[in-house]
DNA sequence: TTTTAAAATAAGGCGAGCCTTAAACTGGGC
DNA sequence: GCCCAGTTTAAGGCTCGCCTTATTTTAAAA
């Protein structure tokens, strides 16, 4: 019954198998070894581990689920994780691509306590910087507030659409993103997509930055569009169709 | 030359190190692993350790300091935990003798940029809300600025000082001084030392807490006192002598 | 000088979280 | 229905930071 002082491995692995089985049901082994940078040995072990404990649920061969403790703590670790990037980019100023790996070590070192401070301190926030919802447990109107987002690659040719959040995160993406300035707020048409998964053409719009004066045109792959989710202005002509 | 990663136990060390170094010059190994809670062989492990990194001198049953190598990073260790206790305290409103804690934790996983963001942010605070000082390298106008502090010990019965820093710090010692009302800023007046390194009876002054209206009478065993630091207000009288 | 308490050394162990290599299994595509 | 890539198991090993027990050394007090 003790629930034991979880550390930083067991808590990325959670992170990992609550990202990696938020779009299709199970977690892969082998993407969870990859994620995080272990061999697919050693992530069999450590699902194991996690299952023994309840955390997770692992159908041989298949993947890994959360169990609902499991989910839990899965979301109060990424709350956690979305409220330091909050502090860390909004009030200290640092970079929107660096907070996530800062906020990354915080996460596991940060008590209970303090989390719900820091939640109250910045004023309960919706999202993290990269436009990802902050959970807060016993708020279930969820779905009412967040808008639904579709991934980029969901546009046709001709739409248009807001990047509203990058999902999963990590840090080489986001250096990449604000390379090309694709970040939440930036609105972007889609001029054409390449065939046989190719990459997308896009034209920016929206605020444009000193660095990127729009308009103009970037090739995203269907890799990077994978993490980019948009909300899409649905225009005149278009319907229930 | 790799400046390795150094981890949470590492870091621990240094700064136990920095504490009992602090008034006598060498830390004595049995003290070390009394402070981390760890047995005196673990602890003798452990500094040679350190000593094989080059941050830390160790002499044979005499003890232990810090090399310029080690003592620097114990700075900036000890200047990353106070400036997240002041955050914890002054911003996100979390209990005083709590941060201690609560910053301990934070201090192991934080990026040298954040640390220096954070401080800005804080606007550049002189100490910790437990009345230490927080150094900033390349800042050594130390001494002036800093008044001299005492220990408690040292005032004489019948005079008066203002509780200006607790140090070193330990949750068991803070939750206990804030029962006791003796917190920075508090007057305090020497009534009778015991002999025998008996206790000091003091009288409170200075600003009543509702739990704790002035004038109040304290008992304060030596092993309290001596974590205790004041400023003594010469008065008219007192002089060279 | 003798005694004593602290410190250091030696030796053996433990669990967590990784690693590799090798062999066995299985779901899904051909 | 077969085969392969992805999984799982098995076995052995490594580092870190701890542990205990026992023995030796030493500084400093008596």
């Amino acid at each position: 019954m003790k629930h034991a002082p979880f550390n930083e491995s067991a808590e990325m692995y959670l992170k990992t198998v609550s990202e990696l089985s938020l779009a299709g049901g199970m977690a892969p082994t082998s993407a969870v070894a990859r994620r995080l940078a272990v061999s697919p040995v050693s992530a069999t072990e450590m699902i194991h581990r996690l299952e023994e404990q309840g955390l997770v649920a692992h159908v041989p061969y298949r993947g890994t689920t959360l169990t609902a403790d499991g989910a839990r703590m899965a979301r109060a670790i990424e709350r956690c994780h979305r409220l330091w990037e909050c502090l860390l980019f909004s009030h200290l100023g640092l970079a929107w691509e660096a907070v996530h790996e800062l906020a990354c070590r915080l996460e596991h070192a940060t008590d209970p306590t303090v989390v719900d401070a820091l939640d109250a301190y910045l004023g309960f926030p919706s999202t993290c910087p990269h436009g990802n919802t902050i959970d807060r447990a016993g708020t279930d109107a969820e779905a009412a507030e967040a808008p639904l987002l579709l991934p980029l690659a969901s546009l046709a040719v001709g739409e248009s659409a807001t990047i509203r959040a990058i999902r999963p995160e990590s840090s080489l993406l986001l250096k990449h993103l604000v390379q090309q300035g694709l970040q939440p707020g930036r609105v972007v048409t889609v001029l054409e997509v390449a065939p046989f998964d190719g990459p997308l053409l896009l034209a920016l719009g929206g605020n444009p930055t000193p660095a990127h004066p729009a308009p103009e045109q970037r090739a995203v792959g269907q890799e990077v569009a994978a993490h980019l989710f948009v909300e899409h202005y649905l225009e005149a002509g278009e319907g229930a169709s």
